[in-house]
DNA sequence: GAACCGTACTCCTCAGACAAGTAGAGGTGT
DNA sequence: ACACCTCTACTTGTCTGAGGAGTACGGTTC
């Protein structure tokens, strides 16, 4: 790994040692590192480097200095960002799991949506169509409307979900936009039309299943 | 805030103070921090504290320090713990989410299973019979089972949402079992065998709508 | 107008010094 | 023998000062 431009700063690199040292086990979970100035002279480097490392995995949540005792692992690996997991999966895998949760959330949705989430779903739609002509615009304003259907669902877990899937298939979309508009904007607007209809007359199983058969036509476009 | 105890380094403090004026909106996102010399005059810590606050903020993704250039913020808010997030959940909430993820995923298995997939699946299900006598036994042994029925699903988006829920409900599951052991063992086994058989004879409606009852079911026991 | 260069500003790293806190060794009293 | 106290060695915390290295921008030159 030295043939690699040293484009990290020392601090940074000597997170990267310390964490991969902590990875092999070197030093177990809850156990104490070496003192500051005995790793500085094991890594080679000044005193406040080696501690500016130290914050940096205390801020990943690896290390857990304490004064006058010394410097303690509290995990053994940094838990990977979902956002970046998701950049690296594949668009199918994401939106396969979006048609899982907004599947589920649309029968749900249909057994326990109000009176005030019909409206906002009703509104949603409406401004779906209305929407400006880029696709940023376009998508944004679709994605106002799945929201609308998942946050009617009422459980929390599912909505933070979505939203986390949001920024992926976002990009995905909008790529793909203008590469190739929309086929049958009708046939488009129909689909969710009959989505947000099943939900307001409460048919969880038709919402479901329109909801599962409009991703799936999305999830074969970007295939 | 100031009448706490200073339990924390002033570098951590220092840290907190940055990333709520971040969250405020003082510096928005891409924009370029006060030099450190100025940033130390205002917080009243050293220049040393100021960097290592930094470098904690750095390992939370919130700043991206770049020599010469200046400090940057890279994110507005520090992405919240997956872990954290399902703690505070309602298990009810958890339990529909694992519906979601874990209907789809034996459609998807009962479509793209392999012979090895199966195989998987029928030594699972035979190891859950004769697992421990210990609710903890009998729950890992389930929880093997029904993450190779995820697994046979051939995505790596649902296998990674189904791991994150294990903790979380594991520990829902096992403390339920110690209060009230299960009431009809020879018919929880069925459901099972019977999830295992969609899979393998391919039949991607039957292996989901198996899945779902089952797992409603558990959702019943535990709200 | 475009390419080049210098300067001011930034973060990066080191060294040394002292403060603040912890934990264990060792002594002391019962 | 046991409990308690104190003292000491070691740890992290903080500050200061000094250069090194990289970037951005304005001025200069052609």
């Amino acid at each position: 790994m030295a043939s690699t431009v040293q484009r990290h700063p020392l601090a940074a690199q000597a997170a990267e040692v310390l964490l991969s040292r902590i990875k092999d086990g070197e030093w177990p979970l809850g156990h104490k590192l070496p003192g500051e100035t005995t790793l500085a002279v094991q890594l080679g480097v000044g005193r406040s480097t080696v501690r500016e490392a130290i914050r940096e995995l205390a801020g990943k949540g690896v290390l857990d200095p304490r004064q006058g005792a010394g410097v303690f692992v509290t995990a053994v690996d940094v838990v990977e960002d979902w956002e970046s997991k998701l950049r690296r999966a594949s668009i199918v895998s994401v939106i396969e799991a979006r048609v899982a949760i907004e599947a589920e959330a649309a029968a749900l949705a249909a057994q326990r949506r109000t009176a005030a989430d019909v409206r906002a779903l009703r509104r949603a739609l409406a401004q779906r169509v209305v929407a400006g002509q880029t696709p940023e615009e376009h998508i944004d304003a679709d994605m106002v409307l799945h929201r609308a259907v998942v946050a009617a669902a009422r459980n929390d877990v599912l909505l933070e979900l979505f939203d986390g899937f949001v920024p992926r298939v976002r990009t995905a979309m909008i790529d793909m936009l203008k590469l190739k508009p929309i086929a049958a904007p009708e046939a488009d607007h129909a689909a969710h039309a009959a989505l947000v209809q099943a939900i307001a007359d409460r048919q969880p199983r038709e919402a479901a299943e329109t909801s599962r058969t409009h991703l799936s036509a999305l999830k074969a476009a970007l295939a």
